[in-house]
DNA sequence: GGTCTATGTGTACAAGTGTTCACTAATGTG
DNA sequence: CACATTAGTGAACACTTGTACACATAGACC
């Protein structure tokens, strides 16, 4: 598995490697690789789950880290683009997969989406935030800052990492999509008949 | 490049695609490939060259049948997705190239989206629409709409084309995702710096 | 009609592919 | 210690792959 993340944090494609191709990066023998996955497939659904403990784990940390919620958009996207940043390839693999080849990976990275999506509106009813909102709109509303962030993944992978400017370029614009999200968050429902 | 987007259509990838693969599925031999294409990345960049006339195509048609004002998201949203649905296999590329393996093609479906959401700035202004933000708002908003946009491309093309039902789910919920991004557009800037 | 260009064909080759099978070394458990 | 399980090995198989080269054909243009 660390094997193949290393040649998708490369460049590559996972839809394009092999399974030849993994065995040689992990230093081991073809014949190896079957005493793990049954296949390919098998191999992107074990990096799901493995992605989930790392949004699990980026989850946390935002939740003991924000303090004063006048930053909380700002710190964050910090956090996560710091996350995004430590853990490119895993990322990276998230990116590809939401456009995969493999439908069951594809429903997987969906799925921990939903849960990511339903978890910041969790904490956003914990925070006393948002309270005009029905539920059914809060859970869209979070549904839609989690797709800008995803979103923000693909900006920010196709930067080098290590360019601090534009990765500050990506935290500020991605900090100020959601402000306006939020903006229309907070008058949504009182107008949303009105207008364009 | 009819036949790669065919195979696209069919559910691989295109970074999954061999030059040997595609001629086959073209009706011709192997060498004639290279009568066309240096690569398959060259390849890929052509298509990107068309896809760039599909997306034309459709803000011409969005803006001839975008008559009243008040409907302007859900008819918008409504061509989109018929769009969508007429060049599925061209859509799915668009949504693999985002992360794709080839860096040029990434950059151009990027570069495309970029023209996608100033057109549609330059359509706001026309209208009359959203004065009070600055050029550089606006810029950001359309922006933020022509991502949201995208990201709905995925739900799309992961449920089955003929399902009535789901389809009519997406473009609602699209629908509500832009108009919550344009209640924020229009009470921006007055309270940019308050709340949350 | 002769010539040029664009497109497609057939053959060939070296290298890489997924998968199988029988074998081996290490590990922890009774 | 004996034994079962787990992870890794090496050789072999039938294919598939990208690419090179010389050759064929059809249409456009003088």
């Amino acid at each position: 598995m660390s094997a193949a993340l290393e040649l998708v944090g490369k460049g590559r494609h996972f839809a394009s490697l092999g399974i030849r191709e993994v065995t040689r990066q992990a230093g081991v023998v073809p014949t190896s690789f079957y005493r793990h996955f049954r296949s390919m497939d098998d191999l992107g659904l074990q990096l799901v789950d493995e992605l989930g403990l790392v949004l699990r784990r980026m989850m946390r940390e935002a939740r003991g880290n924000v303090l004063q919620a006048d930053k909380l958009i700002e710190e964050s996207v910090g956090i996560f683009v710091a996350h995004a940043q430590a853990n490119r390839s895993f990322f990276m693999f998230m990116a590809q997969g939401l456009a995969g080849e493999s439908r069951a990976v594809q429903e997987g990275i969906r799925s921990e989406m939903r849960f990511f999506a339903s978890e910041l509106a969790n904490d956003l009813r914990r925070l006393r935030l948002m309270q005009h909102l029905s539920d059914a709109d809060l859970d869209m509303t979070c549904d839609l800052v989690v797709r800008t962030v995803a979103f923000s993944l693909t900006d920010l992978l196709s930067i080098a990492a290590d360019d601090d400017y534009q990765v500050g370029q990506v935290r500020k614009r991605t900090s100020r999509f959601l402000q306006m999200i939020f903006v229309g968050a907070g008058h949504w429902q009182s107008e949303s008949g009105t207008a364009l």
